[in-house]
DNA sequence: ACTGCTCGGGTAATCGATTACCCGAGTTTC
DNA sequence: GAAACTCGGGTAATCGATTACCCGAGCAGT
């Protein structure tokens, strides 16, 4: 550890002014000092500190990124799209989970930001815990959240138009012929799982169909699964439940099946997200789809622009997602034709 | 952006240096001096800059890791592990996905260490395309390979003794009555892949059963489901098949039974690594698994004891894993009972 | 009273890369 | 032929936090 520039320097018999201007280009150098620069560095096997010139420069060449947790397909399938997408402008993203804490949270956004990030793109976990972090920070550094955002909307955000999103979900099951619909999804603590719930809501009452008690847990399989048992242990199955996201959608699926309850047969089913294991499902998941590539794109076009303690207003970018029907759904046709009888 | 100690001294009346020692604490300042400090740096929102301190201190707090894709759930779940394990010490994880490539995964070494991480914990994707990358980081900061690693054994590493592994599944599908086996892995491009396949090898010729010729893919669902569909096409489907890992199973158990074929009544299936959906999977997966907490806990231990090119021999640390039976496989009673006539 | 402490505080060097500024040599221009 | 300019190179300031080193005051011991 620890060949810096001087040695460099010296090694090649120039200043040090002159072997930068050699490695970086930024100013003309002659033929012969860039050529014993360059063989310099090279046996010397020099690599500029990030750390050095980052205080030189005040700027770091990184982003920071928070999730609620990286085990959540969602996640992780954003994230990589963001790397990807901030990777043809040369900045790394330093990544971290909180771990849907909002102590958590707000911890690593206090590194992040100690470690000089250029920006911040964060899914905060708690709609309401996470709004002095997300705002602290916002005025220090660029920020956009993704995804999930806190209430208010006093910080710039991009995701998906989660209301549009379930009302697709909700008219396509009563285009399948449901009449009595339920919501599986996660407690009201982000602004996804408020949005999607009331979304539901709002579409169902318009619909005038009937509204089963949502089942309000966590966005994972398990809560997946144990939204399906509560259903079949009620005794009597709805025609379709709308689900919070795409895991909660394969867990219930599932216990809903070995239940003895047939998918679409019996009931419909719709997820949310339609990343990861939704095609490889059994059977395939009929689901909203969220168009992450783009999302990450615009968050980081998005990032570009903000600055930190931005005096215009915030921005929403709200993206509308699209429906993907697979085999948990049927269409009318198809539907009637199975002979259901619970119309 | 910017309050610095400097105008933390200045606002609070004291010298840079009366500053920092009452901020930081490391020398005695009178109560009254602390107390102005600290009330100083209140009102001013002041925040050490971690770049300045990281480049006086030669030291950043941070570790990098190195994983060759953060959708694999295995990943993930070892990250968060790591990730755990380092919060106790204070210091916090940079983390890159070499997305399974060679050169990705060398740039995001190289960018690593210019931001002069105190230490790599790496997970090569290739074993021998990543020797250079993986050898040169060594001597420059303190590495650990972690799950999979270079070939040679020149740097240290801790991960699972896979051969062992394999042999557990397979010593216990022939347990099951299994006559016929068949591998289905990854192709041996990683270590992981390589010495489960030949522990696959090893076992079988050493039980003396029937082996199919391997099936090998990627560790992904998909090749999972492939791999089911060939065996399927072959026409006589073996008695067991043993996966590379989870994903590969469970795409195989899908494959399988859409393609009509019994799991485990037909064909018994265990998979290798027993995190994520293995118990979520239908029916739940028999599988190997590895112990991550222990895994990224003697990692992070290895990574303080290691030095920068360590002249003491490199240490490879090989916990042996165990096998999980559930219901992909069935023990001979069972089985039998279910009057099979493949043997 | 003088030496030798301890104690709290301040000044400035330090980490490594970049670059503003300066300098001298060579070239152009009128 | 002198002023103006270009070109390449060197010196040292800069980023911000920490701390080696120095200093002066207060105090104890002889």
């Amino acid at each position: 550890m620890g060949v810096t520039i001087h040695d460099v320097a010296r090694a090649a018999g120039v200043s040090v002014a002159s072997a930068s201007r050699a490695l970086s280009g930024r100013r003309k150098v002659t033929p012969e000092v860039a050529e014993r620069v360059a063989r310099a560095a090279a046996e010397l096997g020099y690599q500029v500190n990030a750390v050095a010139k980052a205080l030189r420069d005040q700027t770091t060449g990184t982003i920071g990124m928070v999730v609620p947790g990286i085990g959540n397909p969602f996640f992780t399938t954003i994230v990589e799209a963001v790397e990807r997408e901030l990777q043809n402008s040369g900045t790394d993203l330093l990544l971290c989970s909180s771990r849907y804490d909002p102590q958590v949270e707000a911890r690593r956004v206090g590194t992040l930001l100690a470690r000089r990030v250029d920006g911040l793109i964060i899914s905060p976990c708690d709609i309401e815990a996470s709004v002095p972090a997300v705002l602290d920070a916002a005025r220090r550094v660029p920020l956009v959240q993704l995804d999930r955002h806190i209430e208010g909307g006093a910080a710039d955000w991009v995701g998906v138009d989660d209301e549009a999103g379930v009302t697709l979900a909700v008219e396509h099951v009563i285009a399948c012929g449901a009449r009595s619909v339920v919501f599986a999804g996660s407690r009201p603590v982000s602004s996804s799982a408020r949005l999607r719930l009331s979304g539901f809501e709002r579409a169902a009452a318009r619909a005038g169909v009937e509204v089963l008690p949502p089942l309000l847990g966590e966005f994972t399989l398990e809560w997946g699964g144990e939204a399906g048992r509560r259903l079949l242990d009620a005794g009597q199955l709805p025609d379709a439940v709308v689900c919070g996201n795409d895991e909660i959608a394969v867990g219930l699926v599932r216990s809903l099946r070995l239940g003895g309850a047939r998918v679409p047969d019996d009931v419909s089913v719709v997820g949310f997200d339609d990343v990861g294991h939704a095609t490889m499902c059994d059977p395939p998941l009929s689901t909203v789809r969220q168009p992450v590539e783009e999302m990450a794109a615009e968050a980081v076009r998005l990032l570009g622009q903000v600055k930190a303690a931005d005096p215009r207003p915030a921005q929403r970018i709200a993206i509308t997602p699209k429906l993907v029907v697979r085999q948990t759904s049927r269409l009318p046709a198809s539907r009637s034709e199975s002979g259901r009888d619970s119309g």
